[in-house]
DNA sequence: ATCAACCAATTGCAAATAACAACTGGTTTT
DNA sequence: AAAACCAGTTGTTATTTGCAATTGGTTGAT
């Protein structure tokens, strides 16, 4: 929990809140993935964030006002990790950096799938998806349609499709 | 220069190259500030950044393809750098994250007028933006207008309202 | 020709951060 | 009662950061 102050700058102010290696990592397994619990963080993560670490993010996270903490009713030792509204006007953001990394590095292809849908959804797309996250982690009405259906949808369409290329070529 | 390879996911793998304190600081100097030398970059930059460091960071950038760097012709240990097209590239990356600070993050007034003019111009002035980079870091023409004019422009006129309106008070 | 100022870094060192593995004290499920 | 699960913590080592001083060279003014 550093305190520097290097400038009023919102890219500086920014970088000091989310520039690491895993704060955004985070982020985007519950915005994305819906992970909500420590251990669903913890075991489902792709990149393998170690305990300590995944601990002090939340911990940081929750104290920046990006994600809130309580306790899970059903369970005394769960605590479940919300969203703030902070944390979901971060959904541009994702949409660009993961244009970029999209366009930009060696992705793979499935895992891009999901940044090319929200980047050809636009704002539009990106604000009925805040809708969907203020309503699974605010108390907001539940949207019709579901974004992240609309993600899994299109992802597992691209696994198909590359399943059946295989398929094909083999 | 780390060579984890944690995931393909567009947002892990910008954030193996930008996820630091210092990268993007660095891109914005020489993006929105026209920082194209060393000296400029260190002893310019608002955030008080340390001479090795730079160093790192510029290394880096050039590694990952972001930046590029040549000889100043007419000073031969000056170097100058400039913005790849893949660095160009992250004008909406700024322009969300810049968006997103501005509004959730305790940010200087004064500073934050380029985010917000940025954010207003939408994807139309990132383009034109875009262009002018292009003209400044690469080889593309002139363009008539000259958006970093524009930001600069705006940057005065708000900082000069700011002093009418301190002045009133006073 | 000399000297001060400037140039892009590099070096050495202390402090902070990250990664890895094992463990803690407790709860829930079987 | 035992096994599995829960959110972390602890201890250790490796890496990265931040700071100040320095390097080997170039440039511009006198």
């Amino acid at each position: 929990m550093r305190e520097t102050g290097r400038s009023g700058c919102p890219i500086n102010l920014t970088l000091e809140i989310l520039g690491d290696r895993w704060s955004l990592i985070v982020l985007r397994d519950v915005m994305f993935g819906n992970r909500r619990h420590f251990r669903e963080l913890l075991s489902k993560s792709d990149e393998g964030i170690a305990s300590n670490i995944l601990a002090d993010r939340l911990k940081r996270l929750v104290g920046n006002g990006l994600l809130s903490r309580r306790d899970d009713a059903s369970h005394k030792q769960k605590a479940i990790y919300s969203l703030t509204e902070m944390g979901i006007a971060l959904v541009p953001v994702f949409a660009a950096m993961g244009e970029w990394g999209r366009r930009s590095l060696p992705v793979t292809e499935e895992l891009s799938i999901r940044a090319e849908f929200l980047s050809e959804g636009g704002p539009a797309l990106w604000e009925r998806f805040m809708e969907e996250l203020r309503f699974l982690h605010l108390d907001a009405p539940k949207p019709e349609r579901s974004v992240l259906d609309e993600l899994t949808q299109a992802y597992r369409e691209a696994l198909a499709r590359r399943q059946a290329a295989l398929a094909a070529s083999a």
